[in-house]
DNA sequence: TTCGTTACGGTTGAA
DNA sequence: CTTTCAACCGTAACG
């Protein structure tokens, strides 16, 4: 049964979201990183799922082709906060360096904030993936140099990662949306979440695309022995979502390969979130809501013992104050493009 | 054999 | 406008 569901991850192929090239390094378990950037997010979830079904974190490695020590880090971390992954998948891939070589090799005088723009104009890249100017600028410090000859840059020659044909797949990105458990603050990491998330940007009358992070559901403590420790996104073992779920797995960058939730439970808003964003609410209202909450989740999770109910789950873990609802989990609006997700555009 | 830890080389974007 | 730097990443190696 395990082995049926995680059997797919031995081939997986990694693609730049708008090219079949692949790009990465081989690590001596024959698995594919990207130096520098997060593991894909369905990577991230599968390693969850499995120590949740109560495989070790060894035998996790071996199969996921992970290192041990990512393994023991990210199941770490999860224990510890519940977060699991999400963040900026990287951007310098391959084709825009070359697309950026090009620019150069055309136009010398180009600034990178030029190039920037650029990116945009051509469609190379969207404004969730377009790379800073402080990356342009050290591409053209670091990997261009002299502006020998323009690259057509459809895969081959270029200085990032070598990526043969005969090179496994590739891999890419995505990382932590971590907080604290502190109900009174939330502490975001750095590189962790997507600038439309931090609180300057949410202040911010830009208009930006935001999904709402996954819903936590208990797992099902009666298939594991970890499991009444652990809660679980809906995302994983919801049967209808299974094949959406391993398509995503095996090319997080494909387009049309996205990670869904499950649609019969539209992510619901966190007491958390009430507090933030639904000031108008009066008192009672909340009150009336936690009640309800509660009392619904407790007789989901009445074996639970790490938390009282799934709405302090929440409140914990689904502290960000998104504004829109979405059925897309597992990802925050930096996936969005990647991993092709719909994008909610905010409406306000 | 397993796994926690950490140096290292890498990426990213705010300052 | 460019560069610096802090924060993050996964791997490899050590114990």
């Amino acid at each position: 049964m395990i082995d049926d569901r995680i059997s797919f991850i031995s081939d997986y192929s990694f693609n730049d979201n708008c090219s079949s090239q692949s790009y990465g390094e081989v690590n001596q378990l024959g698995g594919v990183f990207v130096n520098g950037r997060p593991l894909p997010t369905p990577i991230r979830l599968r390693i969850v799922d499995m120590a949740n079904a109560g495989i070790r974190p060894c035998d996790i490695s071996r199969r996921l082709k992970v290192s041990h020590g990512c393994v023991s880090k990210i199941l770490a971390r999860y224990h510890e906060t519940g977060a699991i992954g999400g963040s900026k998948p990287r951007v310098t891939t391959p084709r825009v360096v070359g697309r950026i070589r090009d620019y150069k090799v055309k136009d010398p005088g180009m600034f990178a904030w030029e190039i920037r723009e650029k990116l945009l104009l051509d469609n190379v890249c969207d404004k969730f993936n377009v790379p800073s100017v402080s990356s342009i600028s050290r591409i053209l410090r670091n990997k261009i140099g002299p502006l020998s000859q323009p690259c057509n840059m459809s895969g081959e020659g270029n200085s990032e990662h070598s990526d043969s044909n005969s090179s496994p797949p590739v891999p890419s990105t995505s990382s932590l949306i971590s907080s604290t458990m502190s109900t009174s603050t939330v502490s975001i990491t750095k590189h962790d979440l997507s600038p439309v998330n931090t609180p300057s940007a949410l202040s911010s009358s830009e208009s930006i695309c935001k999904i709402e992070p996954p819903a936590w559901l208990p797992y099902d403590q009666s298939s594991t022995s970890h499991a009444h420790r652990y809660f679980y996104p809906n995302v994983a073992y919801h049967s209808t979502l299974q094949h959406q779920f391993e398509s995503a797995m095996k090319s997080p960058y494909a387009t049309g390969n996205s990670i869904v939730s499950n649609p019969e439970t539209p992510f619901s808003h966190s007491p958390h979130y009430y507090q933030q964003n639904y000031h108008y609410h009066s008192q009672q209202q909340q009150q009336q809501q936690q009640q309800q909450q509660q009392q619904q989740q407790q007789q989901q999770q009445q074996q639970n013992t790490s938390f009282n109910n799934a709405a302090s789950y929440a409140s914990f873990f689904n502290p960000f104050p998104y504004t829109q609802t979405s059925n897309f989990a597992v990802a925050t609006p930096y996936y969005a493009s990647s991993y092709s997700l719909p994008l909610t555009p905010q409406a306000s």
